[in-house]
RNA sequence: GCGGUCGUGGCGAAGUGGUUAACGCACCGGAUUGUGGCUCCGGCACUCGUGGGUUCGAUUCCCACCGAUCGCCCCA
């Protein structure tokens, strides 16, 4: 192959077949967050540096290993969002959203990098929906964040996604918990793997989320975070279970559920469904973060969000056969001889674009037999032929390519005639 | 960052240490003059990922690189 330029590594163009399915699946999303009252932010593709290592966290993955980060000519560090929630609170806060009314409800969708090895589900550019809702602390409300995504995978026609949820504590019971993670694992210490006990010192959540069976023995017995919980974490984590209830949203309690992210408090939760390839099942993970907006420097105002792995969602799509029905052809193909037909033939091409139909004509000088092909493969309703004889009587023979069926229409009434059939087929 | 598998024309897919590298799909043209979807015929003139090496000779053997894919770590 000769091809000078290929796309990078772990990115992919979108065209075909395959647009029709993202335009579905955008289609999806405004339709869900309209009825959910959230409204869509678009911040920009790239931040300063600082503000995912803030938000994120600075020893998680994606801010040690996984930026996209670069120098301006500025001299300024900026990386390519790696998240889309650290942008929504940066501007939440720089627009001082938070002396609106609250709660502030919103919604994003676009591109998020990351360097990483591409597998399935995985790639460096890749894209979220996500949803984030300031200024209550309300579990009602953590309920129709969660909801809101139940609904997205309903809409599109998925099945058997289960949310599964957890409470990682508040700022009382967080350390707390920390502390009995701490002294379960320490006698075990020569026993975990060196990632595990990496963890230890440095991140002791973590280690409920690892996957080394010798860790994953002793994870049977660890102590439950929801032991831990303070008073109020543990009401909040209560309510939310029977809001979700209330709302007939299937749910499994997962105590061992913690996220990558430093930021969650109180509820973290994950929406998994089977896909081929072990770690695609996780198509959109959230949670609850009342620090964050005052990390990064707004008031005091809580926050809960998720965000939605669309290429997964993709994948489960595939799998499940759901997604947009299949694009009807065009209405008409223009079917011309020679230079004086096709004149007459490009502003009738015209008329009938402005009239709001799709229509197309041959470009290539093909042959009519050609030309009817090129109609039949576009799944053209009607064949316009506009040849010598139709010109000169001011005429179309319209051919109705479903059953063949060819008559005679004044140039004139062409269009008021094929509006009328096109809905009658 | 680590490991497995793979890399032949637009796509799918055979194949061999040595004359013109199958086939299918798609595409283009033709089968009596302006009529498609079926059929038949023909065309589509490829550095066999890239670069080295072994050999009289490599697309087939070896090495490196690049890429794809699957998995680990981690995440959506």
């Amino acid at each position: 192959m000769l091809t000078m330029y290929r796309l990078p590594r772990g990115t992919s163009d979108i065209f075909g077949a395959n647009i029709e399915k993202w335009h579905w699946m955008e289609e999806k999303v405004r339709e869900i967050t309209r009825t959910f009252n959230y409204r869509e932010m678009r911040t920009p593709i790239f931040e300063h540096s600082e503000l995912f290592a803030r938000s994120v966290g600075e020893t998680t993955d994606i801010v040690e290993k996984e930026m996209y980060t670069f120098t301006d000519r500025g001299k300024r560090s900026l990386s390519l969002r790696p998240e889309g929630t650290a942008g929504i609170v940066r501007s939440y806060v720089e627009h001082k959203l938070y002396a609106d009314p609250q709660p502030t409800k919103l919604y994003y969708l676009g591109p998020m990098f990351r360097y990483e090895n591409p597998q399935a589900g995985r790639t460096r550019q890749f894209h979220q929906f996500g949803a984030e809702a300031f200024g209550s602390l309300d579990p009602a409300l953590d309920a129709e964040v969660i909801s809101l995504g139940m609904s997205f995978f309903a809409s599109l026609g998925l099945q058997n996604v289960v949310v599964q949820i957890n409470s990682v504590g508040d700022a009382e019971s967080r350390p707390r918990y920390r502390q009995r993670l701490i002294d379960y694992f320490t006698p075990y210490e020569q026993q975990l793997s060196a990632i595990d006990r990496s963890r230890l010192h440095r991140n002791p959540l973590r280690i409920l989320d690892s996957k080394d069976p010798a860790t994953r023995e002793l994870l049977t017995e660890v102590p439950s975070i929801l032991n831990s919980l303070s008073k109020e974490a543990a009401e909040h984590f209560e309510l939310l279970q029977q809001y979700l209830s209330d709302l007939s949203i299937q749910y499994v309690v997962d105590p061992l559920l913690v996220r990558g992210l430093d930021y969650y408090t109180l509820t973290a939760f994950e929406f998994y469904t089977e896909i081929e390839g072990a770690q695609a099942g996780t198509i959109g993970g959230g949670g609850r973060y009342n620090q964050l907006v005052g990390e990064i420097g707004g008031p005091d105002m809580p926050g809960i969000g998720f965000a939605l792995g669309l290429e997964r969602v993709m994948l489960a799509c595939e799998k499940q056969s759901c997604g947009p029905t299949d694009h009807a052809g065009i209405d008409c193909y223009l079917i011309t001889f020679d230079h004086q037909t096709k004149k007459a033939a490009v502003s009738l091409l015209q008329r009938l674009r402005q009239a709001g139909l799709t229509a197309e004509v041959d470009y290539l000088g093909r042959k009519m037999k050609a030309q009817l092909k090129a109609a039949d493969r576009l799944q053209a309703k009607f064949a316009l032929i506009i040849g010598e004889e139709e010109l000169a009587a001011e005429k179309v023979a319209v051919k109705n390519l479903q059953d063949g069926q060819q008559i005679m229409i004044g140039l004139e009434q062409v269009i008021h005639y094929v509006k009328e059939q096109r809905s009658v087929i």
